[in-house]
DNA sequence: CTGAACTCGGATGATTGTTGTCCGAGTTCT
DNA sequence: AGAACTCGGACAACAATCATCCGAGTTCAG
């Protein structure tokens, strides 16, 4: 199994965004992290179409969150980033070869889909059930409330 | 987020072979599933490999589990065939850019990783907790105790 | 009102991983 | 001893991801 790279990327712009008091260039959140300017703005974009940023452009514009950060969970950013379908998808093998199930009998999924899917059910649980404000308060306890105030400060407009 | 294809065969075949009293050649099994034979091949082997299935040379040769199917979870195969890697690969970016942390400070995961791996964690506990002895028990439910009979005497050595 | 600079947005190419296939080594039964 | 059947690993084709560039739109300053 594997998830989408951008989506740590999007994970750490929203935390950063999350402090910040005013719209940040791509460029700059490209900046903050070290990653290609470039590819950053593209899962920006994914961000945008899902309505968890909000675009502003011409001069000091960028992007800022669309609502409070503790509004805004996990699963959100990853489905944004990610897609939302399935990690695993069911090919209907039931249906095919000699002893073939007949479509009647497949109104609803077959048992190995329903267990897989129930997993994912579990997964996209956990991840709905923290916020980006839960990842900043745990961050501040990391650092021993370090982080976010410098984060604040960067943000604001030092160049370095 | 995305889960091999080969995933959902192995599956398949695993429920198969708790059916069966003697081993089954590769082929048989993808004629059974009506997939790719050779490409079947491939992740057989990979169970194989994971120690989940014993394969038997020569002739009347053909794979078998190696164990009682109530002891193989859906997360034994999962992890054969899709690997063991997580699906959130943290890059360390908080180690990167003009406010790096030190490496002093990152001796453990950063809080989106714990984030991410937690909900993993929860997946992978949905998995382990359903067997391919459980998945047999649905299917019989579903088709009215008829599937596992018929597959049994497919198995057994009809042609057709 | 005009101009210019800065911003995002979608369209375009390179690279890695997955999918699918083939042939050779080993083993078992005849 | 022979022959047929089995698995096992090595070899291409496709797709999706990663990465990049340039154009459209907007805002502020003059």
């Amino acid at each position: 199994m594997k998830l989408s790279g951008g989506v740590e990327w999007g994970l750490h712009c929203c935390l950063s965004l999350s402090q910040a008091r005013a719209p940040v260039p791509a460029a700059r959140l490209a900046e903050l992290h070290g990653v290609s300017p470039t590819y950053l703005a593209k899962h920006l974009q994914a961000l945008a179409r899902a309505g968890l940023v909000r675009s502003t452009q011409g001069k000091d514009g960028g992007y800022a969150l669309t609502r409070d950060a503790a509004e805004i969970s996990l699963l959100d950013v990853v489905r944004a980033i990610d897609g939302e379908a399935p990690a695993f998808r069911c090919t209907e093998i039931r249906q095919r070869g000699p002893l073939a199930a007949p479509p009647s009998a497949c109104v609803r999924p077959c048992a190995i889909a329903r267990a897989m899917l129930a997993a994912e059910d579990a997964w996209r649980t956990a991840l709905a059930d923290v916020s980006i404000a839960d990842l900043a308060q745990d961050v501040q306890g990391d650092t021993a409330g370090a982080a976010m105030p410098r984060l604040r400060a960067w943000l604001g407009g030092a160049t370095a």
